[in-house]
RNA sequence: GGUCGCGUAGCUCAGCUGGAUAGAGCAUCUGCCUUCUAAGCAGACGGUCAUAGGUUCGAAUCCUAUCGCGAUCACCA
């Protein structure tokens, strides 16, 4: 749990609840403190409540044995002794009943009512308006300029994305940001390949988006190179070497230091295909419905990186080896000691990411903290990263936070892009849209709409599908993705809340919501969905505390579940009291602005109709 | 080997700041479209919460050990 403590927001103990029932607890707080000092002369203030379980009847529960350690008396009795007294002194309570050491108590109907009331009447339910100044900066993304998107950068993306609007609506504010690794051999192989095989084919001449063309470039150079280091071998030549002597592998070095000392050709192609790449990235990111506030560039931030190691080293905070190297001692710290310079004085992953962090400061005076969203294998590098940000002093350091993420391994096992076993991030959304388009037709839905309007819902369902997917699984555990069984579109999934959304949208335009219509009960799947409505704010927070969007996605599905039950039970319209029905469409309302915020924060759309 | 993460129904996952009889979806089976959209609803079936100890009035949840899976321990990014 170290690797969590780093960038706690602040966040408050929650002994209830909800923050309907945050007052009522309160007040019965009160209660007791003043029912413990003068029945057993003990001073208490602590009291631990619950929502009351289904099965029991009552609202809110109190648990009792957790006072059975000061006061000496037998559960079942003192909880029956503390509900006689509250259901005395405070009118609200309108029953109790005790099970084992649980007091059960039940609230006034009406109390719900006005909840609902109340929810109504705040705007933007549940999200908070970020405070001025302060930013935290949430990167995600980041991918290499040398090939295409594929599934791991979708769950990258999504979570990146998400986490940024939930940290939003909890009420911070955010920058979306990401680093670009443009630099490095990677990109002198996919350069090279392209000069040598290209025959100065480009996007527009191959009908390819340029991520696609730079990455067929790079698959290209593994190839050609893998034939070089056979005939190398089979004259004779250990494998090892062969794999440093192969002449494209020379080749793609010296384009390497040819880029690095700045030389103009080397630079302007450089500039050429990283050009086609972002094209072909933004086509993808947008078609994700994700986006940047910034953007940082390893090329740009890496010499600052080395002005900042020069700097730990003065502070002694650094040491060089003989050779030049320049290192740093974490093992007091229970880690290794990490190299942060070459001999020859060229910069490292991590110099890289040092350097993009200060950068960012200095960009962002106001920067408190950082999200980085980056795959699980690199758990230690931002363990190390962070510590060396400390030890260099930088005040926002206190604040970085690693949103770490499993893989998204196939059947088959992991993903190659050498080997053409990767998903296609591109390909990926493609199927998805096509497999809504299928399942609607064959439902038969969406008649009378144009076909730009369906081809626009075939989008948002299928990428809601695959989203919710994706955001639906706590981000630590690994995900194993089936292209072929690929996402389903029934159950637990994005479909399902599109689809109750617009089922209650249908509902809300065929009658218009009349206001001031008193009724003074509540009919157990009303005040469900009123309670489930309740948890939200609470969810926000405790999502943004806990950087998980999938704590988000649950909650919109037990909301949908709910309604669902409602809606397929209880006629909404056709009841005969007319009070009622407009109180029950005060409650669709309601239920679709909650789903509607939720999916936002999860960048899911939902559709009108479906 | 060291470190970190994961292990809950046949499958995919919730639940984990300790609370009541461990919940959903998929799959299988039974009902429900003449009434607000059946991508739905109601129900049945399905569990040694990896294993063993410990702490506690109470453990899937906290602690320890063991097993299994994964990641990492690069002068790659």
């Amino acid at each position: 749990m170290h690797s969590r403590s780093t960038a706690e927001l602040e966040y408050n103990n929650y002994l209830c609840p909800n923050f309907l029932m945050q007052s009522l607890a309160e007040q019965i707080s009160q209660k007791l403190a003043l029912y413990f000092k003068e029945a057993h002369q003990v001073e208490l203030t602590q009291f631990e409540f619950q929502a009351t379980r289904k099965e029991f009847k009552g609202d809110l529960t109190l648990v009792v044995f957790s006072l059975l350690r000061e006061i000496k008396a037998k559960p079942e009795e003192l909880a029956a002794q503390l509900g006689a007294y509250l259901k005395e002194e405070l009118n609200w309570i309108s029953d109790f009943n005790v099970v084992k050491g649980f007091l059960n108590l039940t609230i006034l109907d009406t109390y719900y009512i006005d909840a609902l009331e109340a929810i109504a009447n705040t705007p933007n339910y549940g999200h908070l308006t970020s405070d001025s100044g302060s930013v935290y900066l949430v990167e995600y993304s980041s991918p290499n300029t040398n090939k295409p998107l594929h599934l791991g950068h979708i769950r990258n993306n999504l979570l990146g994305y998400s986490i940024a609007q939930i940290l939003e609506a909890s009420g911070k504010k955010t920058q979306k940001t990401q680093i670009i690794n443009d630099r490095g051999i990677h990109i002198c192989k996919s350069m090279l390949a392209w000069e040598k095989f290209g025959k100065g084919e480009t996007p527009d001449s191959s009908g390819l988006k340029g991520d696609k063309l730079v990455g067929n470039y790079y698959v290209r150079f593994d190839q050609e190179y893998k034939k070089e280091v056979e005939i190398l071998v089979s004259q004779g030549i250990t494998e090892e070497e062969a794999k440093s002597k192969a002449p494209l592998f020379v080749e793609a070095q010296a384009l390497l230091r040819a880029w690095e000392a700045g030389e103009p050709k080397v630079v302007a192609l450089w500039e050429k295909m990283n050009a086609w790449v972002y094209k072909g990235f933004d086509k993808t990111y947008a078609d994700l419905g994700v986006s940047f506030d910034s953007y940082y560039y390893e090329s740009n931030t890496y010499l600052l990186g080395k002005a900042l190691v020069e700097e730990g080293l003065q502070k002694a905070l650094f040491y060089k080896k003989e050779d030049g190297s320049v290192w740093v001692d974490l093992t007091e710290e229970g880690l290794d000691e990490k190299l942060l310079l070459r001999a020859d004085g060229t910069a490292v992953y991590i110099t890289q990411d040092l350097g993009t962090a200060l950068q960012r400061y200095k960009d962002n005076p106001r920067m408190i903290g950082m999200v980085y969203t980056v795959g699980n294998e690199q758990d230690y590098h931002f363990k190390v990263l962070f510590l060396i940000l400390k030890k260099l002093g930088f005040s926002w350091a206190e604040s970085l936070y690693h949103l770490s993420y499993g893989m998204v391994d196939l059947p088959e096992g992991k993903m190659k892009s050498r080997e053409g076993t990767v998903v296609d991030a591109d390909d990926l959304m493609d199927e998805m849209t096509a497999t809504a388009a299928s399942l609607a037709q064959d439902l038969g839905k969406l008649e009378g709409l144009s076909d730009d309007e369906k081809k626009k819902l075939y989008q948002t369902i299928g990428l809601g599908a695959l989203k919710y997917f994706i955001l639906k699984v706590d981000p630590k555990k690994r995900i194993l993705f089936d292209p072929k069984t690929s996402v389903d579109f029934a159950g637990n999934t994005g479909p399902f809340i599109q689809y109750t959304f617009a089922r209650i949208q249908s509902i809300l335009s065929s009658k218009s919501i009349t206001n001031a219509q008193a009724i003074d009960t509540i009919e157990e799947k009303e005040k469900e969905i009123i309670k489930h409505l309740l948890l939200y704010p609470e969810t926000i927070q405790q999502a943004a505390h806990q950087y998980s969007p999938a704590l988000v996605a649950n909650y919109i599905y037990d909301l949908v579940k709910l309604f669902n039950s409602f809606y397929q039970n209880i006629s909404i319209l056709g009841d005969k009291d007319e009070a009622r029905v407009a109180f029950r469409l005060r409650l669709c309302n309601e239920v679709a602005q909650v789903i509607q915020r939720a999916c936002k924060l999860l960048g899911i759309e939902v559709p009108n109709r479906m």
